[in-house]
Formats: structure tokens, C-alpha cells, sequence
DNA sequence: CACAAATA
DNA sequence: TATTTGTGG
């Protein structure tokens, strides 16, 4: 789930063609499992395709990219790679949840309760690694680029946009900010309404932009103190330390300063199970490559139609507005280009 | 979540 | 035109 650091930093809520013209690195596995948990039915069951495969993350992917190269978006995405070892608690713990959400659901839909199942199957969802190689087979189709990491996706996806390559990173995790993107997009999405937990009210989602230079100025801090209020909240590499939650933190490295000296300084950092210093290198220097290319292509409408209509029976009407609003993102790019030039 | 038809 | 509702695969 990333680091729990809403709330003390500061952001601004933009309209969606604030991006226009800007390349995007999408955090793909974070994009695809919420397409996978949430584009489902009443009773939690996901699209599937005749044969039974699930397609729901290929319908989230296919038609939001769409929409976002329509408007002048260049996004590319980039996918995980093997996580650091330290990683290994917090996926087995996730794993855990899964199977206990999977036994509840089952257990719901038995007694009719379609609305708990729903509740249930959303938090079971896991992404195979079939289903990444679908997207990526879909994506390469559409024209649109994408980067295996070696490591952790929005470390990779961080380096690119440090490396100039791209104006952002997007993802709904704070990490990258950690891994030192300058600026990371939430909420890049296309209806701009979403379902309140619990009630059936709806309110109004915009994209947000996360400044790494405003937290800094804000809060007069830097990468490495922010770091550390990461692994005192907790990381997917540490449970972070109980009672202390973003506000304590920014107290308390604000006082004694990054990780190392917060440990020096003593008291009840000794509480942490694993040593917070590795952590710190793991968001410092990740495991990440400057082997990529970056290109957008036009789309490939027979390829496809091929995958998405006759392989998994989408609608071929749909799916040809989704390659014409591709095909009218190549006319925007050109323009860009053109404009350069002038 | 996003699409498209129905409805206001 | 803007919002709601049912469906997509």
C-alpha cells in the first residue's frame, strides 16, 4: 500500500488536460490492480472473457489510456520487476489477506450477501503473471511504451523522470516521492467520480500534483528526512514504528533529523525489526536501469482488435472509439512536435 | 473504472 | 447539456 503520508503533504488539484503534452510514467501494477478490483459486477465477480479468463483489467487499461492519449497525454508504463528482499514480509502478509478475503467472499455469496462478497472478492484481487502479459502484449498494440524495472516499478519510474525522460510519475502510492520523482500525479482518471467507502453518495475526484520541492520548502526538509518520516509511518519494507503516524514524525525528524540521526538521538527507534538504514538505501540508490527506450507509436488497430475483440471478446464497436481517440493522440503529438519548431 | 443509452 | 443508470467481458 506505500507509505501513508497524505496528509502532510501539500498538493494542488488540476484539471485533466493540465497534462497535455506531458509524458507520464504510470506505475502499471498499481493502475492495473485497481482496474482489477474494482471494474466488477454487483456480486464482485470480474469481466471474463467466453473462456473464463478475467478481462477486467484490460477493459480499465485499454479504455483510460485511451481518454488520456486522446487529450495529449503521453503516459508509458512501467512494471515491477523482483522485489528487494525485505519486501518479502509485507507480501506475505498481503498473500494472507488475500486467501482470508477469498474464503470470506465465498462465504458471503453463499448466504446471498452480494454486496459483501463484492467487499470481499475487490480485496482478494491479484494480478497473475499472465494478466501483466496481456497488458503489456495490449499496450505494445496500442502503440503505447512501456519499461520492465528491474527492481520496485515506481523506483524505475522515478529514474526516468530524474533522467528527463518524462514529467512525472503516476501512481495512487506516495513511494515514488521517496525514490526522488519531482513530481507525482494521483487520481489520472477519467470520470472523475468515485463511491465514498461505505455510502452510496459520490464525490468529485480531480487529479492531484505532488511537488517534491513545495513538501521540501513546506516543511523545510529534505529527501533524506523525508525518507525517514516514511520508514518511522512504515514501508513496504517496515511496519514503522506503533503510535507514531506522519505528524509525530515530521516532529520528530525535525528535531533529530534523517534516519541515522534519529537513531543516534535513541530512544524508541530500537523498536524496529529490521535496520532502518538499509531501508534508507533501498529508497536512496534502488535497483533500477537506464537501459530503456521511450517511443510512442501509432496504434495497431487490426493487432488490436485481434487481442481484445476476437481473443477476448470485447465490443468491436467500443474498442474502435478506443483506437480512434489513440489515433487522434498521434495527431496531437505531431502538433506538439511541430510547435517545437516554431 | 469506463461506456453508452436513457432521462431530466 | 448534464447527470443517472445499467452493463461491459
Amino acid at each position: 500500500m506505500g507509505v501513508k503520508i497524505k496528509e502532510i503533504l501539500p498538493f494542488r488539484e488540476v484539471e485533466l488536460d493540465h497534462f497535455h503534452g506531458r509524458e507520464i510514467a504510470i506505475d502499471a501494477m498499481n493502475t492495473l490492480y485497481q482496474f482489477l478490483s474494482t471494474i466488477r459486477q454487483y456480486d464482485g465477480t470480474p469481466l471474463k472473457d467466453s473462456e473464463g479468463r478475467v478481462t477486467s483489467h484490460l477493459s480499465g487499461l485499454f479504455y483510460r489510456t485511451s481518454n488520456l492519449v486522446e487529450i495529449g497525454i503521453k503516459p508509458l508504463f512501467v512494471f515491477d520487476g523482483e522485489p528487494p528482499k525485505l519486501k518479502s514480509k509485507t507480501i506475505e502478509n498481503r498473500r494472507q489477506i488475500r486467501a482470508e478475503a477469498e474464503k470470506a467472499r465465498k462465504k458471503a455469496l453463499e448466504k446471498g450477501k452480494k454486496e459483501e462478497a463484492r467487499k470481499y472478492a475487490q480485496r482478494s484481487a491479484s494480478l497473475s503473471s499472465e494478466m501483466i502479459g496481456q497488458s503489456k502484449t495490449l499496450l505494445s498494440a496500442m502503440g503505447i511504451p512501456w519499461v520492465q524495472a528491474p527492481g520496485e516499478g515506481e523506483a524505475q519510474a522515478s529514474r526516468i523522470i530524474q533522467n528527463g525522460d518524462a514529467w512525472g510519475t503516476g501512481s495512487q502510492d506516495f513511494d515514488s516521492l521517496l525514490y526522488g520523482s519531482p513530481v507525482l500525479v494521483r487520481n489520472l482518471t477519467i470520470t472523475g467520480k468515485r463511491k465514498l467507502p461505505g455510502k452510496d453518495k459520490y464525490k468529485q475526484i480531480s487529479p492531484e500534483v505532488f511537488e517534491i520541492e513545495k513538501i521540501f520548502e513546506k516543511h523545510d526538509i529534505d529527501r533524506k528526512k523525508l525518507i525517514a518520516i516514511g520508514i518511522l509511518v512504515g514501508t513496504d519494507y517496515n511496519e514503522g514504528i506503533k503510535g507514531i503516524g506522519p505528524n509525530k514524525a515530521l516532529k520528530r525528524v525535525k528535531e533529530d533529523g534523517d534516519i541515522e540521526e534519529i537513531i543516534e538521538s535513541a530512544d524508541k527507534v530500537d523498536v524496529m525489526e529490521v535496520d532502518p538504514l538499509e531501508i534508507e538505501k533501498l529508497f536512496l540508490e534502488p535497483d533500477v536501469t537506464d537501459d530503456y527506450s521511450i517511443k510512442w507509436a501509432p496504434p495497431n488497430p487490426e493487432e488490436i482488435k485481434r487481442f481484445l475483440c476476437e481473443k477476448h471478446d470485447f465490443s468491436e464497436s467500443r474498442v474502435e472509439t478506443g483506437i480512434e481517440r489513440l489515433e487522434k493522440g498521434v495527431g496531437e503529438r505531431a502538433q506538439e512536435s511541430l510547435e517545437k519548431w516554431t
